[in-house]
DNA sequence: GAGTTGTCTTGATTCATTCAAGACAACTGC
DNA sequence: GCAGTTGTCTTGAATGAATCAAGACAACTC
């Protein structure tokens, strides 16, 4: 993923660039799953100095300007991920928590027409997968 | 439904029969989608000692004995359905977060394979539609 | 009808997230 | 390159949903 792009990035979406945004946005840049506290946590290490509040701000406006993706498993607190556009789904471990990607099941989005819309005008279907992850299924019973 | 029937329900799945779970039961036998804080407020209109936490308690004893549905749309409290076993899916409203039932896409459980599971054992697909609900399309910019 | 087990009530607490006020930095035009 | 304006960041507090804990109580068993 080219990090260094992080700047031009923000600057096409109509954002100001700050230290924080470019921070936040590399570190989502690497596949992956991060809450809040993680990305905070990673973008202090290159930048002490941000708040907590600021990555949540961040992540807010990162995600109104598509540039990163949100998601809230059940029984999780909000996950964010640098892939966005694709249109691909979730694989959540009932044990452990941990989030795989999975490319869209049908080549087209995948549900995206339900058979009685009921009225709504859909823009978004998403489809999220529980189960156990490989680690989980290999543990005895721990 | 039959709401007389709850008391055996709740024996069939192997529960005490007490009055908060008969009157949540009761409750989530009418069809719609309620957090607990409503489910809560319903059942003090008949039971008015119930607490709380007692909803609280009651809902994850009948969630796991398969009595009743949780789910967790985004940026939504956790909502309460009683319609279980059909793996029916969700229509969100963004705006002013309605939910309505929505039946299977596919005949069969939708996505319910992905091309790669990476590795987990999946058993559960959870199919949730974004759109706005026909109330919030036809009013203007309220 | 008494004992045991599990549920309910009351109260406090946790966690993720948001709100608010002021200090500060990024982009604009000069 | 420099001041002004706008919006972001920092600090601190507050909210809301949900959970935990201890003791009182009720449901099922015998």
């Amino acid at each position: 993923m080219d990090t260094a792009a992080a700047p031009e990035r923000l600057r096409a979406a109509g954002l100001k660039v700050t230290a924080p945004r470019t921070a936040v946005l590399e570190t989502l840049s690497s596949p992956g799953h991060l809450d809040a506290e993680s990305v905070y946590e990673r973008v202090r290490q290159t930048l002490p100095t941000t708040s907590l509040q600021a990555v949540y701000g961040v992540l807010a406006a990162l995600a109104g300007a598509g540039l990163v993706r949100r998601i809230e498993p059940a029984g999780s607190p909000a996950l964010y991920e640098g892939r966005t556009g694709d249109n691909h789904h979730h694989l959540v471990c009932t044990k452990c928590h941990t989030v795989a990607d999975v490319d869209c099941v049908v080549g087209e989005p995948p549900c995206l027409e339900p058979g009685d819309a009921r009225g709504f005008a859909i823009h978004t279907a998403e489809v999220t997968f529980w189960g156990l992850c490989a680690d989980c299924r290999s543990e005895p019973a721990a």
